[in-house]
DNA sequence: CGGTCCGTTGAAGCGGATCAACTTTGGTGG
DNA sequence: CCACCAAAGTTGATCCGCTTCAACGGACCG
């Protein structure tokens, strides 16, 4: 809950300068290199991330006193204008500088919550799941291995689904080929490419539609069962426009 | 995505100190007030937050090398070792009086985020609008004007909806007297506790329980259309366990 | 005053929650 | 080392809330 004083005091306003903004304006896009964060004087402004699936998730809403755009590297989201809008803004150069050293813990911290706001609040539970195992072994720089010491519910919790629905999704990943258990609290990722496409992060391979292939596998209600057979899927082309992008 | 390598360099680490937890271990527990923040040596942490009615939200998982309990004022989350855990700590102290100035933009930004994941990932419709238009209005400073500037799809992807949904749901907050819609971009607040206590921040008032009207409100299957004379609910004390803390 | 966009409303289907039974695991003590 | 027990995971059946796909209405703007 942010308050609604000036972020900094003057003094480390070194270089900062005023920008406005009418209504539909884009005050930064997503992939740009990041110069600056800004700090909102009058008017909204609305912060959205397109996944490489062509979905939207809206990050965040700012207003009068908020701060935006606090991250480093390159923009991973966009900054739109909801109404005329006034801001100021910081040159990063200036803030680095001076803290370099210290706010890195705090941006860590920061980077990790947003990456953990695209896991949650969208998309199936294949696709949340998924997310879940590719952060995890990214974290570990472990390209197969997902060490799960956590318990169903805890993922659960994390995820908003509930165990049950944790359990179903893990061993439709397994029946599909995308991963195997080992012992409780572990599991051997083996198509990482399918792992990543459910997750959003990057294109299905052409020779599968995965997703699909998922959904029927969770509800065993058809008995079409030809799937021990081949790992993935047929090569049907039928895109349900399931979750596809919005227009 | 936290990286793998040390937090800060060794000439930072003034006063660092190392903890040993075990399996089942408290780091830190929701409520108490912050000296440290810490890196994980070896192990694995999760942080918790327990709602005032009683839902759990796993925040996250903590592996080797990353960084967590970055806050500041009372923790607002619960640190538990899922393993035998050592971790480096780091007082706060130290780390405020080299950026207490700088560092305030990334925090605002890190609590930001931190709030919005309360938001989404979890609850009814209901909870997360009710979330959602109580923390805008806190934002503001005013207890019952919530501007709307942005449209229902920005809404709708915000908070992990559909557009037809935020529609219904706001309407039927209109019909139990909770908000009243002015023009199509505002709503006022006329019942700030039930909004609340939708939103899981605080207990329902004894005299009503809004959940289980407002479930029934936004599908009007039944036609026992006693509600537009009462504000929102007669004296059921009829709790289906709806959503209920977990045992 | 007409057109277009956005919001609202309706009907139908599905995904995940819920409740409950069963199985497996891991830990403990005999 | 094995038997037992408690805790966790898996599986099944049913239900409900949300999504989806439409159609309608209303507001803003030319």
């Amino acid at each position: 809950m942010t308050t609604r004083f000036r972020a900094v005091p003057p003094e480390v306003d070194w270089r900062a300068f005023k920008v406005r903004h009418h209504k539909g304006g884009m005050v930064f896009a997503q992939g740009q290199p990041v110069y600056h964060w800004f700090e909102i004087l009058s008017g909204v402004v609305r912060t959205s991330h397109i996944k490489a699936d062509g979905n939207r998730r809206v990050t965040g809403f700012f207003f009068n006193g908020d701060v935006l755009g606090v991250e480093s590297g390159l923009r991973t989201e966009t900054a739109e204008a909801l109404s005329d809008t006034l801001l100021l803004g910081h040159p990063l150069a200036a803030t680095e500088s001076a803290a370099s050293l210290v706010d890195t813990p705090f941006r860590r911290a920061l980077r990790c919550a947003q990456s953990t706001l695209f896991l949650v609040g969208r998309g199936s539970a294949s696709e949340r799941l998924a997310a879940f195992f590719a952060s995890i072994a990214t974290r570990l720089g472990s390209t197969d291995r997902v060490p799960l010491p956590m318990s169903r519910d805890d993922i659960a919790d994390h995820l908003g689904l509930t165990s049950p629905t944790v359990s179903r999704t893990i061993v439709a990943f397994e029946r599909h080929g995308v991963v195997t258990r080992i012992g409780r609290d572990e599991l051997r990722v083996l198509r990482p490419d399918i792992l990543l496409a459910l997750a959003g992060e990057r294109d299905l391979p052409a020779d599968c539609h995965a997703d699909m292939a998922l959904r029927a596998m969770v509800r065993p209600s058809d008995s079409s069962e030809s799937l021990t057979a081949q790992p993935i899927a047929t090569a049907h082309t039928v895109q349900p426009q399931d979750k596809a992008a919005r227009p």
